[in-house]
RNA sequence: GCCAACGUAGCUCAGCAGGUAGAGCAGCUCACUCGUAAUGAGCAGGUCACCGGUUCAAUUCCGGUCGUUGGCUCCA
């Protein structure tokens, strides 16, 4: 090559802070990196090259912009576990040879792959491909992609018996696919992946289970395993930690210990039954959710458990809703459902007289309690029942009222849930679903067009969920990130032309005239059951004063005080402060034990010199070391935290 | 509903190559009267989820049912 084309041997590449480097034409991903800096060099997994995430191994012939991920970004943990996944795969393989594998993807939390085995797995089978994955590891096998055209890939597989791929293939439009080796594994797959098995150092299979080829229950069930792999032990340990932390919050666990409530099965699964403790927490949420509805401008009404078979017709759900509705009874000749929701009684109501176009907005709320067939593998403690309160909310409005009602709703939940210690959401809007649903395409249109335009409003940003809504109308579905960082679904504002449809709702106009109102469903708690199930785990059964059950456990020291402790609770009860007493002839130390144990946010030490002092010994929740208070600013103390804010 | 595992005292869990069960905690009684994470002793507590089969004998083996758990599908 002569001197004067040498320039063009070379190209340029674009770094995320706007400088430029000079690279050698078709230098690997890998190596411009390391022109960057060694550190970043060994942490990087893989990069993006004009907006295309490629291998560290791809070769770039042309300037382009490069930025790099490593394992802290998101981009570098899903390229890093699905490397970990194909590392399982290559390790079962090795272990089951006569094993076909599926697909093996990252998810939120880690990585799973799903492979067709004719006897499960066993729980000792994870302990042996850890191992044999532990193997692979430290060969430090070269992960190489090929792109071979679809047939050749169809052949290859077919050679293989990996029936699964060649179905996906098969289902494939584009003519070139791309394989990925590591020593004797081959698995189709778009990647990237790290440059070698070595990468994968720590990883731990965390469980088995079933899953259906392709999400079908029409299916085969396959056998999946799931797992986590980070690039330092540390990392590992955390997540490890935090799972066992999370054990540690389980609802179910602390609901048994705290006597919050019971499932139990001579009752029913999925019906839940509250102790007093947990009825207390259930009431003082009620409460607290009336007042802050007849605040924002709400009317409570209450409705019956069942309705006659004709208000279910015309409401739509026995057509639609069927599936998840318990059978009629019987009452002289006419069937009866048990509500699976509030809303037909809700516009029964409405359609009880005439409402003029003054009278709207109307925002009528009520906690009703309704029943869902759920199939039994999918109940899960509070989280997921048969039998559970709504905090259901029906708005009815005229149509130019329709923004500010949702925006209206939007707050009012926004602020709900803040107050319950959550601070961080997203927003999701719900469209119409492919199947089921009712209402001509241009109600639709306009209904989701309202909803967006809401949330645009927010300013918070929102992800649309093609499809997610209900028969009946679009939604916004709102999440909740509690203290572990998992994300529940509680929240749900949903737009029901069809509703006000099928009941023939009307207004009179300023035209004199009958008019359709527009009707939003709202649930902002969701069920209670479930949010009391997230709420536990939040606060790790540690509730603010004002949730707490048990607000205070005074403890006497001996006998002597038992009258003065007695006094106490007398005044505190009064008061309306829900405190508690362990007179127990028992040592000082296991009474604190035993109410250190109930989570309580104060314990009252009542011994010699308190009763002489007309004091108590304060302990606080957390704290080790307590302190005299005088009773009356006790009492203060604990009444300034009667409520929330 | 599907795949897998599990179901023993109020709770957490041992145990049983088949001979009707044991611990700790909780409970009760007694003694101790105690100052901030377990005082000691004693007592009581189980149709080993339920139904059926094999067996001289089943908590144990086999089958079914119910329930729970981890997922899948579905969803507040």
């Amino acid at each position: 090559m002569s001197e004067d084309i040498q320039s063009t041997e070379f190209i340029q590449i674009g770094l995320p802070d706007s400088s430029i480097l000079t690279v050698k034409k078709e230098s690997t991903v890998y190596e411009i990196i390391g022109n960057i800096g060694k550190g970043l060099q060994k942490a990087a997994i893989c990069a993006k090259v004009n907006d295309r995430i490629v291998d560290l191994s791809h070769r770039v012939s042309a300037d382009s912009s490069l930025s790099v991920f490593t394992f802290d970004s998101r981009e570098g943990k899903e390229v890093f576990w699905h490397s970990a996944s194909h590392l399982m795969a290559q390790a079962v393989k090795k272990l089951f040879p006569e094993v076909k594998v599926t697909i093996g993807p990252a998810i939120d939390d880690g990585f799973y792959y799903d492979f067709d085995k004719k006897s499960p797995f066993v729980p000792e089978d994870l302990e042996r491909i850890e191992a044999e994955m532990k193997k692979i590891q430290s060969e430090a096998l070269e992960i190489t992609r090929e792109e071979l055209s679809k047939d050749d890939a169809i052949k290859l597989f077919s050679s293989l018996n990996e029936t699964y791929k060649v179905e996906l293939l098969n289902e494939l439009d584009t003519d070139k696919v791309s394989i990925y080796r590591q020593g004797d594994f081959v698995d189709m797959c778009r990647g990237p992946h790290v440059p070698d098995t070595s990468y994968i150092k720590f990883f731990k299979l965390l469980s088995i289970a079933g899953a259906y080829w392709r999400g079908d229950e029409k299916n085969k069930m396959l056998q999946r395993i799931y797992g986590v792999a980070f690039p330092d032990q540390k990392a590992l340990k955390s997540h490890l930690a935090i799972l066992e932390e999370a054990k540690q919050r389980d609802h179910r666990k602390l609901g048994k210990e705290l006597e919050l409530f019971s499932i139990q099965e001579d009752v029913g699964p999925g019906l839940v039954l509250w102790h007093p403790k947990g009825a207390r927490l259930k009431n003082i949420i009620e409460s607290f959710w009336k007042d802050e509805h007849y605040k924002n401008g709400y009317e409570m009404i209450s409705t019956p458990h069942i309705g006659r078979a004709n208000l279910w017709q015309t409401s739509g759900h026995l057509d639609f809703y069927n599936e998840n509705m318990y059978s009629p009874m019987d009452i002289e000749g006419q069937d009866y459902y048990v509500k699976p929701m509030n809303c037909p009684f809700h516009l029964a109501i409405y359609k009880s007289k005439s409402f003029s176009y003054r009278e709207l907005p109307l925002r009528w709320a009520e906690l009703g309690t309704v029943y869902r067939y759920e199939r039994s593998g999918v109940l899960h403690g509070l989280l997921r029942v048969r039998g559970f309160t709504q905090d259901d909310g029906h708005l009815i409005c005229r149509p130019d009222q329709m923004p500010e009602e949702i925006d209206r709703v939007i707050d009012f939940c926004l602020k709900m849930l803040k107050i319950f210690g959550f601070e961080k959401f997203k927003l999701y809007l719900a469209t119409k679903p492919a199947e089921k649903s009712v209402g001509d395409q241009n109600m639709w249109d306009s209904a989701t067009q309202a909803l967006e335009e809401a949330l645009k409003r927010t300013g918070i940003g929102y992800e649309v969920d093609e499809g997610g809504g209900a028969f009946y109308g679009p939604k916004i579905d709102i999440k909740i990130t509690d203290a572990l960082g998992r994300e529940w679904q509680c929240s749900t504002i949903q737009f029901d032309f069809n509703m006000s449809e099928r009941f023939d709702l009307t207004y009179i106009a300023q035209d004199g005239k009958k008019h359709r109102p527009y009707m939003i469903h709202r649930a902002l708690l969701g069920s209670l059951e479930r949010f009391l199930g997230i709420l536990i785990e939040h606060y790790a059964g540690k509730f603010p004063v004002w949730l707490a059950p048990v607000q205070i456990i005074f403890i006497n020291v001996g006998e002597e005080q038992k009258d003065f402790t007695e006094h106490i609770i007398d005044k505190f009860t009064n008061m309306g402060i829900r405190a508690e007493s362990d007179l127990r002839d028992e040592t000082i130390g296991y009474k604190i034990r035993d109410a250190i144990g109930k989570k309580v946010p104060y314990i009252g030490v009542t011994g010699k010199r308190e009763a002489e002092n007309n004091t108590v010994s304060l302990r606080k929740r957390g704290e080790k070391d307590s302190s005299e208070i005088k009773i009356e600013d006790l009492i203060s103390l604990i009444m300034s935290d009667m409520r929330p804010e």
